[in-house]
DNA sequence: TAGAGTGTTCAGTAATTTCTGAAACCTTAA
DNA sequence: TTAAGGTTTCAGAAATTACTGAACACTCTA
C-alpha cells in the first residue's frame, strides 16, 4: 500500500512525535497511518506500508489496544483482523490524556500519600513533607480538572470557548451569579 | 549530603517518573532533590548525593534551565553556583505544561498547516486532509484552553473548583446568564 | 489429520539514549 | 602570569529500548 507524499509526511511526523506523546516511533507511525486511512488495515498492510516486521506490528497493536486507541474489525469470509481507530479524534485524544494521567500522576499521588503518613524525624524532613503536601494538592487539583474536561463533549467545550476570553471570563460569571443570589 | 529514607524514596521516585514527565531519570532525580531541599545546592552536592558524575550534573542543569525550572543563587565570597527551584510548585508545574505543549503540539500544528494548504490529489488524500483538519482544530482548542488555565493563579483555580462540580457546572452557569439576558 | 493462513512470542541484535571522566575552558586572586 | 577553584564539553562506554525473524500457536477446511 503506497502512501502519497502528503500522507507519508503526516505518518512520518507522527513517528517523530511518537515518543513525546508517550509511545515510540513505530507506534506513533501506526496511529498516524490508521487515523488518516479511511478503511481499516490488516497487520500486513501496516507491516508493508511502514516497512517494519510483522512481529513488531503485532506488539504495536497490543500496545495500542492497551491505550484503547484502536478496535478490531472483521469482514465476513475473511480470517484476517482489520484495525481502525476506536472513535473520533476527540475520543482518541481523550484516551491518551487519561492514560497519561494514570501513568504520570497516579503513581506519584500514591507515593506521596504513603510518605506523608509518617512523622517527620527532623527539620529537613519537616520541610520535605510540606513540599510533598503541596505537590499532592497540585496533582489532585489537576486530576479533578482533567476529569471534568474529559467528560465534556467536544461540542460543549467549543461552546464554552466561544463564550469569550475563556476560563478567565468564567470567574466573572461566577461573580455575577453570586451577586444575583445576594440581590434576591 | 546524606538523604533520609523518606527523602530518598521521593527522589528515587522522581527518577523513575522522570522519563514520563518529559526528561530522563537523572534529571528527574535532580528536580526532586532540589524541590524537597530547603536550601540551594551546588553541582557537587548534587553529584555526590545522587552518585552521578560531575559532567552529568552539568548537562542536567543546562537541561533544567532550558525548562526554566531552576535558578542560580550566589553567596557572597563563594564562587560556586547554587541551584534552587525557580518558583513555587505551581510555577514549576506550569512551566512543565507549557514546555511540553510546545514540544508535543506546536510542531504538529505547524506540519498540519503546511500539508493542509495543498490541494488533495485524490479521494484518499481528501479524507486524510479532513482528518488533519480535525486534528488541527483539536490541538488549537487544547492550546487555547491550556493558555487560559496556565495564566490563572492557583487561588483562582481553587476558588473555581470549590464552586461545585467543576466545569460541568460552569455550563449551567452560562445558561443561567444567557437566560437572564433574554428575560431582560 | 494435514496443511494453509493468520496471529503471538521472545531470544538475540540493532539502534538510541544516557553517563562518565578527562581535557578544555573561564574567572579571580596573588 | 600562574595557579586555584570552579564549570562545560564531548568522545567513547554503558545502559536502555526497540526491532527482527524464526519458532510456536491457533483455527479453519478438506
Amino acid at each position: 500500500m503506497r502512501m502519497t507524499s502528503k500522507i507519508e509526511a503526516f505518518v512520518m511526523h507522527c513517528g517523530e512525535m511518537g515518543s513525546r506523546w508517550g509511545f515510540n516511533r513505530t507506534i506513533g507511525q501506526m496511529v498516524g497511518l490508521l487515523v488518516i486511512n479511511e478503511s481499516p488495515l490488516t497487520a500486513n498492510d501496516i507491516s508493508e506500508t511502514l516497512n517494519i516486521s510483522r512481529g513488531n506490528v503485532s506488539m504495536g497493536i497490543k500496545e495500542l489496544q492497551s491505550w484503547r486507541l484502536i478496535k478490531t474489525h472483521h469482514i465476513p469470509g475473511d480470517r484476517k483482523d482489520y484495525y481502525a481507530p476506536d472513535g473520533s479524534i476527540w475520543d482518541l485524544a481523550t484516551r491518551v490524556f487519561e492514560e497519561r494521567r494514570k501513568r504520570e500522576m497516579d503513581p506519584t499521588l500514591s507515593l506521596l500519600r504513603t510518605v506523608m503518613l509518617e512523622e517527620p524525624a527532623n527539620q529537613q524532613e519537616q520541610f520535605a513533607q510540606e513540599k510533598m503536601f503541596e505537590i499532592h494538592e497540585l496533582l489532585e487539583t489537576v486530576t479533578v480538572w482533567a476529569n471534568e474536561l474529559q467528560t465534556m463533549k467536544p461540542d460543549n467545550l467549543k461552546t464554552l470557548m466561544k463564550l469569550g476570553a475563556g476560563v478567565g471570563k468564567v470567574l466573572d460569571m461566577k461573580d455575577k451569579i453570586l451577586n444575583n443570589k445576594v440581590a434576591k
